[in-house]
DNA sequence: GTGGTCTAGACCACT
DNA sequence: GTGGTCTAGACCACG
């Protein structure tokens, strides 16, 4: 986790566990940390892993059974393939655009400099 | 502005002024609106705008005269130009590039739907 | 059993049992399954399933022979009809109105909508 | 507040805001009492109250203006009668048809036993 | 002043 | 053991 940045950590968690349910780190079926194992691996207060958890689950890509724990729920995969497909098409992508055009950058320029980035990595 | 948002006000006002000298709107030398009409204009505490004007005083934007007012300082545009440029191409992008990864997004499945987007602006 | 739910299992097995003698289903004096028998079936652990017989024996509708097992206790039925109607009448009812009125929702307006629900079963 | 019962704080004051709103107790474009002011109003926690303000606001009852407050949405009204609607008809109403059936009440003998208690109250 | 997040620690119901 | 809620108190960004 990083503590310094703006994104607030309950959120870090979150991306953490979606992104895990994308690269199949975590399948479905799967019993994931439980809040205090979770807190205890993460260095941070139960209380923030919870929220995580709770809004996961609220979207459907966890489900609890009572006393036992949160498991990765059925179509979590395709859930959170689809979420995070909206938030990128409908929030990120215009806010690009819109700067692509005041910066006077093309797509032909973007796409130039993005194999030197992506070789590096 | 936009008080719904997430985005900080001061940011939106920054982000404003930033635009109208990339757009022209606001060139080199003139004076721009004090911190008090700004503050009526935009229905925002006065707080508020000081504190996107300080910042863009710190960037080189605006000069101050003090009790005249702000400026658009000389080489606004360029500046404001590669303020936007930098952290575009060393912030976002990286960003953006991991993120179409990750959801499978290819660049000519952007291109695609920006046509639908930005013939609507 | 629904595992996905806020109703504690105990409570739905305690339900369970109960429905099942107004139902005629389970009858006065026959024995019930055992603890662990009905664990297994419901495949929950012993602790939840011995928690609702304790409460339905403390309420007189199971009877106890140590060693031998629970059983439907006499006037099981009429315990359980009036232990249930009884709450319903006291507790759940003065809500449903009381939130009636404030939705606006009329009598007749229900006796409209069930019939498209109970048709269902 | 009542804190002697299952039902969480946070979800009384969410159900309180409803209520009061469906009253006219609140009016669209007002603004509600500070997390602050009603945390201590309701001698309860500030926390909980915020918590109780978030859900509000994700259903689109309540709207935030930042560094101001929280004000009730327009068509909060609206919103609030759908919600609780939906609630209604969706989760309350076969639960409780359901119990009618297996106690055996009928309507009729519901609604003669109504008009003596809500003549009361 | 406003809300937002986090921690530490507690208590509770449930399995 | 599990999660769920709550408190007290702190720190922060924002207006």
């Amino acid at each position: 986790m990083d503590f310094n940045t703006q994104k607030p950590i309950f959120l870090q968690i979150y991306d953490l566990v979606l992104e895990q349910i994308l690269n199949n780190q975590l399948t479905e079926g799967t019993r994931i940390a439980s809040v205090r194992e979770m807190a205890a691996n993460m260095q941070v207060n139960p209380n923030t892993v919870q929220r995580a958890y709770t809004e996961l689950q609220a979207k459907g890509i966890l489900t609890q059974q009572r006393g036992i724990g949160y498991f990765i729920g059925a179509k979590a995969k395709a859930t959170a393939l689809a979420i995070r497909r909206d938030e990128f098409m409908r929030i990120q992508l215009p806010l690009i655009v819109r700067q692509m055009k005041t910066l006077g950058i093309t797509w032909e320029e973007l796409q130039n400099v993005i194999p030197v980035q992506t070789g590096i990595h």
